[in-house]
DNA sequence: GCCAACGTTGGC
DNA sequence: GCCAACGTTGGC
């Protein structure tokens, strides 16, 4: 099993929004990097769900992967945000997999905690000018953080 | 294929 | 609101 971290603006889709909803298709990535490490997702798989762009920044919370990777359908809907006319049903150039709610976080794992504690040092999240809103993550730092947030997975 | 200009992300 | 760090676009 794989681990990985998935960034959302609480204030757009939060924590909060996918409890509520059970499961997303987390449509909207546009990003080929970041694609990329969608693509490699299994269903199993365990996600850190990152708050960004808010006040503290940090993890929230615990999603699973409960589906295969399929086309973003948003792609190919002129009237959505993220439509894209250089994407073809037959040539799919985006694609997505749903996460299912798992766990919110009591107390958030800010960044600046992340930051602060040298065993994070190799996490992405916690590198200078890292936009990229997928990330694979190690066990072990998969680990530490939901200790940290006294969440038992 | 280079690179300047532009747009976006996201912490601060 | 600022701006660093990227990623993308388009002229050449």
């Amino acid at each position: 099993m794989d681990h990985w971290l998935i960034k959302s603006e609480p204030d757009v889709f939060g924590i909060d929004h996918l409890k509520k909803a059970g499961r997303e298709p987390w449509s909207g990535v546009r990003n080929y990097q970041a694609r990329n490490f969608m693509k490699e997702m299994k269903i199993g798989d365990l996600a850190l769900f990152y708050h960004s762009s808010t006040q503290p920044p940090g993890v929230a919370g615990i999603a699973k992967v409960v589906s295969k990777t399929y086309p973003d359908p948003t792609q190919f809907q002129k009237k959505s945000e993220y439509f894209d006319p250089k994407s073809t049903e037959e040539k799919p150039r985006w694609w997505l997999v749903d996460f299912e709610y798992v766990a919110t976080f009591t107390d958030l794992v800010k960044l600046e905690a992340l930051k602060a504690d040298p065993f994070f040092n190799d996490m992405i999240v916690c590198k200078k000018g890292t936009r990229l809103s997928i990330t694979p993550v190690e066990a072990a730092h998969f680990k530490r953080v939901c200790k940290l947030a006294g969440c038992k997975i």
